[in-house]
DNA sequence: GTTACGCCTTGATCCAGATCAAGGACACCC
DNA sequence: GGGTGTCCTTGATCTGGATCAAGGCGTAAC
């Protein structure tokens, strides 16, 4: 897997869909043309290859990033080389920008490309600037911010009081693509195992395992990245 | 212990200490003494006896609270009854203020006085109020939120890749009240042993072996809620 | 005094998930 | 075809922390 820097780092095409989608972004949402074109002067796009990292935790936090193609890691490692993700960022949505609002700001995880990612770079100076004439820009990052918190909250409970056993279901439960009849649904399990395993804070035979067990029930069948959950029911309550 | 509602909810006396304490607080700070009046109004005090719970997660969230005495605990509860202390709020800091920011706002947390406390509580739509016409406030509060995020990402870390060893050597090196020459130091266990093995994500039972693993390891010595350090490194190191 | 209750410790045992080790199953390359 | 690399699975074993059970100790009530 190719590691290193990034390999690109360009002005953003005032004609690109990349231009649009930013735009579009609820961080972004009611401003005028005039007053976001202000804005957009100042961003980067950058193409990240698969396994290049855009920053490390520590890393001074000078910008956050807009993603517009690919797939972005957000995860933690321990002093013995452990990893663990925290989040894998989609395209459409934003990272970074929870830490970028603070005196002296370091990202506190490392972000890295599972795949060919495009991303927008916003320096957090730029998105300031926005804050301090643009009220609802301020409600708008309060209740983002707001989610994250919540968001983590969530987290810290599935790691504390709840087993891999359960983490598990509620993760096939939040990628289903597909509901058919009220007890019947199918997921799709997008990412390479190890970083589902991460996600889940298990071991990649762990959660090898894990599926085995709910295959063996009956619960799911399995077919390489889709699962087909025959009972939701009892998925739901497979702990 | 003593449980339910909340005994008391007067409003706040102009002149009492709460009150200053309250306008000192960053999240107000920099008011006028009218505007803070203004808003003052509204606020209550709030008197909680020990075990007294003040909401349950899932609570409509309209109001969050400065802690003026006592202590609140924070805390989520498994489907089994499990508690988890996320955090235990001391005099002088705010909780709720989070999630208060968000639609349909619920706390996400349950929250108990684990002694008499005394609180004063702020209706969100008044901090709504200030942050419409005060553009500090919204930074000070987006710094706010971005702190709590950055905890909850540590607190993170923390159960996942780190060991209860750990988390239990660094909860000791956070509560040191004094330092004696480089390696040495004093810290103050102030909470009861089952709340802060909840706080660790430990059994009561577990806290106790490690504790006594410290000390037969010479690397402190404990008098009831007093942890002499002999050993910062060897404790830092204690893994 | 003694009874009782909360809070903590200690010991014995158990178990979820980690670790160590060994294969598949593919894809890609020569 | 035969290497060789990556990803995943499976089996055997280990272990950190939980659970179950039994005191110990302080203190409040009588």
């Amino acid at each position: 897997m190719q590691r290193g820097a990034v390999i690109d780092s360009l002005p953003m095409d005032r004609n690109s869909s990349l231009y649009e989608s930013v735009r579009d972004h609820y961080l972004f949402a009611g401003l005028d043309e005039d007053h976001f074109d202000r804005l957009a002067v100042e961003m980067k796009v950058k193409s990240l290859e698969q396994g290049n990292i855009l920053f490390h935790r520590g890393d001074r936090a000078d910008s956050f990033y807009y993603v517009d193609g690919g797939l972005i890691e957000l995860s933690l490692i321990s002093a013995t080389g452990d990893k663990k993700t925290l989040e894998v960022v989609h395209p459409g949505r934003t990272f970074g920008e929870a830490v970028t609002f603070m005196q002296e700001a370091r990202y506190p995880v490392n972000a890295e490309a599972l795949q060919p990612s495009q991303l927008c770079e916003i320096p957090n100076r730029v998105y300031l600037d926005l804050l301090k004439t643009n009220r609802d820009a301020c409600m708008r990052l309060i209740a983002d911010l707001s989610r994250h918190l919540h968001a983590r909250v969530r987290e810290i409970e599935n790691l504390s009081i709840q087993n891999a056993r359960y983490r598990l279901a509620s993760y096939i439960m939040d990628h289903i693509v597909e509901r058919r009849g009220g007890d019947q649904a199918t997921a799709s399990l997008e990412l390479p195992r190890h970083v589902i395993a991460s996600r889940l804070s298990i071991k990649p035979e762990t959660l090898s395992r894990l599926l085995r067990s709910l295959v063996d029930e009956g619960i799911v069948s399995i077919e390489d990245r889709v699962v087909f959950i025959h009972s939701l029911d009892r998925l739901r309550l497979y702990d």
